[in-house]
RNA sequence: GGGCGGAUAGCUCAGCUGGGAGAGCGCAGCCCUUACAAGGCUGAUGUCACAGGUUCGAUCCCUGUUCCGCCCACCA
């Protein structure tokens, strides 16, 4: 048994671990820090800690590992930098779930205690990830593994942070922010989902008049806020209340009155009454119209940060109070609606949709909450990032995106960066219980910058999550150390990404860079396909509706898998995947498989290939093929090269399917029959390994593990065939490049006229039910003499793809009596039938046969018939259908013959 | 209220810069032909959503309409 002996089935599983061991100890995906003037490098996003691959990450990794694997394999030190992201909020919650399950309060352990069950967590799953991703066949360079929270990045966190403050550029302040009530912190705007829900808008009458006859009715949704109100506004033009503004009214439930003020801005003279109450404390449109109307007048909050009601709210009877105080917003409606219509303020409710904001990591409905928080002041940093977007710097794949980030940089309002959780980077801020004042700093401090007291206390806010994610292309690359790393490897290439993410990150990511490093960190960026549910609900890590690749993994292989992604991530446009596609691709790793079984089987033990690739023995199907590869390259190399990720795939599955195997290994057939060490055998034997093996190498960024598995059966001196470096692994062999030498046109041409006759031949069999097995005879009659010589040269592949017992051709043939009839360009097929032949059936063929030749033709006469087209429409263009149609019109002569002859 | 994307074979989807409609699965027929039945060969199937326009010519460009999906937005 020979060491090239494939086994008859690929099994993935079995292969596909050993190889991924085999690459890391081996360290093919290390980069190395000087990447000597040839670096190219991506950095991943970084998943959550608390993440389990779905099908976006995988999507996402496939990308970035055929990227990083062909540039490799280019000859670049490639780089693809790993890690994990630290996901504040939502490893907080996992961990409390965790604790909650045994009955334990984060707040009764204590903010280090539970920091440290955090880590202890993320040390026992948070790798679970990383595994995920090396199933996929992922080349990261894990020894530069990095996680958000690590040393290294905490301290580039604290730099950025620090020199933002000292710029100004971070600031603290009281604002109306949106806070969570259940992940109990603020939000920045871009973490509230707004989702539409049915409410009602109640309509309360507001006493004007000190008897309370005189009305002025407000719409609202939020009928529990209204013991916050500070005014009533109304439209300056509207007719109906103009006269009002400036006087006041009662606030009902409370002892308050509050001022009618105008207001064009909020008020929209259609909704409603006309009339809006005005709640700076907890509306952002009412925050602003209160600075506008109000400023000098209290902001009276009625909510906690459970948002429950206070319970001491200004103006709001004690009565009142105690059957509010201490109930959530929510329940407080509807008491407050009872009230309301118990003291005959209710005029009406009527149903009424509107958008209701909600936590992107609990959905818990978020309040507007004003409170004490850390911004970043946003303008001065979005100009550079639109500039380098629009100057070209940065080029966004498909350009429609750069539409999207534009819009939201344009708008940009200032980033809520702080967050009331435990979980993350706290805030290098202290604060001075003597003078108040505030110092940040890089490194810990024990004294008040201001006044040296030594009663200071930190800050206990942490950064947003995607405060260290804006960071992450040169932070981890040693940032603020000038490394060799980042020399090499910062600017990043391209940046690959789901359009989800665009505001969170990308365009945070550009910001950072182009302020810190002066330069933007990646010159691509290439938003592919977002995967979707079956709703075509987009999957999160929380709402839990996502698929596990690794069963697709685990049942297909990673290389199906991957090529199944890969194959459906064409532009602009979302997935939905459907498992039986999968198999599909699944079934073409077989045939690849197989067909280099059939390769092995037919190279001799002592097989050395060729020196050249074509001799003179070479055969005209050899040159084909060979022909053929050089075209697959190209197309591969270029479809890679622009992000058309599918076009590549398709590509290469139809080079290796249909043109290799379907075509080649049938037609290097006759060849491999000859007697061993023949001359035509060996350049046979020759054209099948090479092309083999530079497909494989084509093919493996896509498909790794298979393409490394047949890889490494492949004789020594035909791996890598042409660069002269026998490399030990497929991962780091050269990359193919088009070798023009090898292009042919004439070879194409020639082939395809052998192929159409056996095509012919083939359709006659097919349609006329005669079995494969059953021995015929095939005519040939061509129009002129070289095209014989030419087809007579090549009968042996005409005699064994069509199964023939016999085979002539010449000029002077003739159709024989009883034989079906095929037209092809340039020469007529006849298979003689005698005795089987169903001469109603023949007819009908041939009739449909020229039926589709006649709406042909008609279509092309029409065309050429047309002036217009013929004088105006590029001249190569007219030539190819005038051609086409002469060619048409002859076929159709010669059916219209045969037909007749049928009688 | 703005903006974006989609509508192509029974299903899932490709069709790059306008020039005779494609793949996979499914379906029908014939085949276990010693690489592969996870396969081979052959075949059938499309008013390229609708209506206009530009053009010699439109699945492709423009306008409008309908139906889906998404993003953004402070309408109580």
């Amino acid at each position: 048994m020979s060491d090239r002996e494939l086994s008859k089935t690929y099994e993935p599983g079995v292969v596909e671990d050993a190889w991924y061991g085999e690459w890391e100890q081996k360290r093919y995906f290390h980069a190395p820090s000087d990447a000597g003037g040839r670096a190219y490098s991506i950095v991943i996003p970084p998943p959550n800690v608390t993440g389990s691959l779905h099908m976006g990450h995988a999507l996402n990794a496939t990308l970035q590992d055929i990227l990083v694997r062909w540039r490799r394999m280019s000859g670049d030190s490639a780089l693809w930098l790993p890690g994990t992201d630290h996901a504040g909020i939502a490893t907080q919650n996992v961990v409390e779930r965790q604790l909650a399950a045994e009955k334990v309060d984060r707040h009764a352990l204590g903010r280090e205690t539970f920091i440290g069950k955090v880590w202890e967590w993320k040390k026992e799953y948070g790798g679970r990830i990383i595994g995920q991703l090396k199933k996929l066949g992922a080349s990261c360079d894990w020894e530069r593994e990095r996680f958000t929270m690590d040393e290294g990045l905490s301290q580039a966190v604290r730099e950025v942070f620090v020199r933002l403050y000292e710029e100004g550029l971070i600031y603290r302040g009281e604002r109306l922010i949106n806070w969570c009530p259940r992940c109990h912190t603020a939000l920045s705007d871009i973490e509230v989902e707004h989702e539409d829900e049915k409410g009602k808008l109640y309509h309360i009458a507001y006493p004007l008049s000190d008897d309370g006859n005189i009305r002025l009715t407000v719409a609202t949704t939020r009928p529990e806020t209204m013991l916050g109100d500070t005014a009533v506004a109304v439209h300056p033009l509207d007719p109906r209340y103009k006269d009002l503004i400036g006087r006041t009214v009662a606030l009902p439930l409370t002892s308050r009155r509050i001022p009618i003020v105008g207001d064009a801005v909020l008020v929209d003279l259609e909704f409603g009454t006309g009339a809006v109450k005005v709640t700076p404390a907890h509306d952002f449109n009412d925050y602003e119209a209160g600075l506008r109307q109000t400023p000098n007048l209290p902001r009276v909050r009625i909510l906690d940060d459970k948002a429950d009601i206070l319970p001491d709210i200004p103006d709001v009877p004690a009565g009142v109070l105690k059957m509010l105080a201490g109930k959530p917003a929510k329940k407080a409606r509807g008491i407050v609606v009872q009230l309301l219509q118990e003291q005959g303020f209710l005029v009406t409710t009527e149903d009424h949709g509107h958008a209701v904001g909600k936590c992107y990591r609990c959905k818990s409905v978020v309040e507007p909450y004003l409170s004490p928080q850390w911004f970043v002041s946003m303008q001065p940093l979005a100009a550079p990032a639109i500039e380098a977007v629009e100057k070209g710097r940065i080029t966004f794949v498909p350009k429609g995106w750069e539409n999207t980030y534009f819009d939201w940089l344009r708008n940009i309002k200032d980033w809520c960066i702080s967050r009331q959780i435990w979980w993350g980077h706290r805030i290098p801020a202290w604060y001075c219980d003597d003078c108040g004042a505030i110092t940040v700093s890089r490194e810990d401090v024990g004294s008040c910058s201001s006044c040296k007291s030594a009663k200071v206390r930190q800050e206990t806010d942490v950064l947003d999550t995607w405060f260290s994610s804006a960071l992450w292309p040169f932070s981890t690359l040693g940032w603020p150390a000038k490394t060799r790393e980042l020399a090499s490897y910062y600017p990043t290439a391209v940046l690959v990404t789901g359009f989800d993410i665009i505001f969170f990150w990308v365009a945070r990511m550009i910001m950072m860079g182009l302020h810190f490093m002066k330069e933007a960190p990646f010159r691509h960026v290439y938003i592919h396909a977002l995967v979707r549910d079956a709703e075509g609900q987009k999957m999160s890590k929380s709402k839990g509706n996502v698929i596990d690749p690794l069963t697709m993994i685990e049942q297909y292989g990673a290389d199906a898998f991957r090529l199944t992604l890969t194959a459906m991530a064409a532009q602009g446009r979302d997935i939905k995947l459907a498992p039986e596609r999968i198999e599909g691709y699944r079934n073409f790793a077989n045939k690849l498989w197989n067909a280099s079984r059939f390769v092995f089987m037919n190279l001799d033990d002592e097989f050395t290939p060729n020196a050249g690739l074509l001799t003179g023995d070479s055969s005209l199907a050899d040159r084909w093929i060979l022909s053929r590869l050089q075209a697959a390259v190209t197309e591969t190399h270029n479809a890679i090269a622009d992000y058309r990720f599918n076009d590549a795939a398709s590509s290469l599955y139809h080079f290796i399917w249909h043109e290799y195997c379907d075509w080649y290994l049938e037609l290097s057939k006759p060849s491999l029959n000859q007697e061993k060490g023949s001359p035509a055998r060996k350049a046979a034997q020759t054209a099948l390994v090479t092309t083999l093996e530079a497909t494989l190498r084509l093919l493996h960024p896509i498909m790794p593990f298979i393409t490394e598995e047949i890889w490494q059966k492949i004789p020594q001196g035909v791996r890598g065939a042409g660069k002269g470096t026998a490399a030990a692994s497929i991962m780091i062999a050269a990359y193919p490049q088009a070798d023009e030498s090898l292009r042919n046109a004439g070879a194409e041409q020639d082939m395809q006229m052998v192929m159409d006759v056996i095509s012919a031949i083939r359709n006659i069999r097919g349609e006329m039910n005669i079995p494969p097995s059953s021995q015929i005879a095939a005519i040939i009659k061509v129009e002129d003499g070289e095209l014989g010589r030419h087809l007579e040269k090549n009968a042996g592949y005409v005699r064994t793809l069509a199964r023939l017992a016999e085979l002539r051709i010449g000029q002077k043939e003739a159709k024989p009596q009883g034989a079906a009839a095929g037209v092809i360009k340039g020469a007529e097929v006849y298979v003689p039938l005698e005795g089987v032949l169903d001469l109603g059936q023949e007819r009908d063929r041939l009739g449909r046969e020229l039926e589709r030749i006649e709406k042909d033709i008609a279509l092309f006469a029409k065309k050429l018939g047309n002036r217009d087209f013929v004088e105006r429409a590029p001249r190569a263009v007219v030539e190819k259908d005038t051609a086409k149609l002469e060619e048409l019109k002859a076929k159709r002569e010669k059916l219209e013959q045969n037909l007749k002859m049928l009688g």
